[in-house]
DNA sequence: GAGTGGTCTAGACCACTCA
DNA sequence: GAGTGGTCTAGACCACTCC
């Protein structure tokens, strides 16, 4: 705690913070109630309320009315990721952003992409191929089908120097999306576009969207094994 | 907004998310200050003030000290992930879950992991290593380092019938934590216990936790390359 | 310097949930 | 029913930052 002026939010969190820590109080065990630490910290409830309400939401404490505030036993159920577009990423690290245009053309999805974008009956849409580079290297392969359908609008853009990543994300607002994150072995084309072994382990992601229920676009964004997707608590 | 009773923080949320849905406030575009949204919405500043942070922390807008509040020209979308115990994540896919200790001793870090977990000083650790299996097949490589200065107990655990992710979970509380998701090639020993050809695409979890800026562990969590980490938004 | 968001207070009422 | 957290109010002062 801070010795001079109010008791901040942030000084109860890490007192409390401490206390656990200390294992004065033990994970499962329940804490004094916001009254009582009001009292202790000569502060006023809400500002208890609010450094509790910041742990719990961290996933340190449990708090349930009536029943008190507790110790988590198990603490961390997710992991939040910042999926940012390709160009700040890249500039975010102090590179310099690259992109080049592989292909674009309109195409009737096969099958398998249907059953996985939940379509019904075949639609119109566009398949986009380029990669993106940081400081001149290969830094991820975007393969991306737009249903024009929903997004009419991207059948008129070339996307020679703007990414579809870029142009989707001021032009396709959409509702719902799915994130899926794996390892794979790089495919022929993909391989040397990316400048790994034929074969060789890369990160994917693939990210569905919708927009009220209409697929708006599917992406395999495809990464050298160098890549990290980090996330902190 | 609801017609009847108070307005809640929620209502504000969800009307300014509206506006902007509605491209009534464009992005990038100065939005009112707290002061006359609190006016408009016939609520108290704090509230708005409330609805406002909120709407900040999922990067929906920008707020600065006197500049203001700004729709996010960028809106950052995050994803979440559940991070769950080891166990419940093969036992919801209904398999039958299995575990195999592979080693358990107490080890002096070298340099490269005490940087990673931005220890000073050397410091007693654990090294424990474990396979987690789903019907039988090889699901996760548990590759995991304690610190016992953290953690004292667990040099007197055994960990060869509880697996060092469940019995930590319940005994070993942390405030900050690190996750980071990327491809990797089995290694030998991996490989072998994945049932993966040597130098095949593996999928790697890594996770650091402190508590109060005391590292607690560090664990490598190693797939076979058909495991994939999936989420909804 | 002035205007904005950031935070704390003291009090109040409500909603949920456990006994 | 009673106790806990959840939230709102009205007011105040502060800290930061742009002009």
């Amino acid at each position: 705690m801070s010795g001079l002026g109010r008791i901040s939010h942030r000084d109860i969190s890490s007192e409390i913070v401490r206390r656990i820590a200390e294992r004065l109080w033990e994970p499962g065990a329940l804490i004094p109630g916001e009254q009582a630490l009001a009292a202790e910290f000569g502060c006023s409830r809400a500002t208890v309320n609010r450094a509790l309400q910041d742990l719990a939401r961290s996933g340190i404490l449990e708090r349930r009315r009536k029943a008190g505030t507790r110790v988590s036993l198990n603490p961390v159920r997710e992991a939040r990721f910042v999926i940012p577009l390709v160009r700040q990423e890249i500039e975010a690290k102090g590179a310099a952003y690259g992109y080049r245009l592989l292909g674009c053309e309109p195409v009737t999805p096969d099958e398998e992409l249907r059953a996985r974008l939940g379509f019904g009956k075949p639609a119109r849409m566009l398949h986009v191929r380029c990669l993106h580079l940081a400081d001149g290297a290969p830094y991820q392969y975007e393969d991306r089908w737009i249903n024009l359908d929903a997004v009419p609008e991207a059948g008129g853009v070339s996307f020679s120097a703007v990414s579809p990543n870029e142009w989707l994300v001021t032009n396709a607002p959409f509702s719902r999306a799915e994130f899926i994150f794996r390892a794979a072995h790089a495919g022929g084309e993909e391989a040397a576009l990316l400048g790994v072994p034929e074969g060789g382990a890369v990160f994917v992601a693939e990210r569905l969207t919708w927009l009220a229920d209409k697929p708006v676009t599917f992406v395999r964004m495809v990464h050298p094994p160098s890549h990290r997707v980090v996330t902190e608590l």
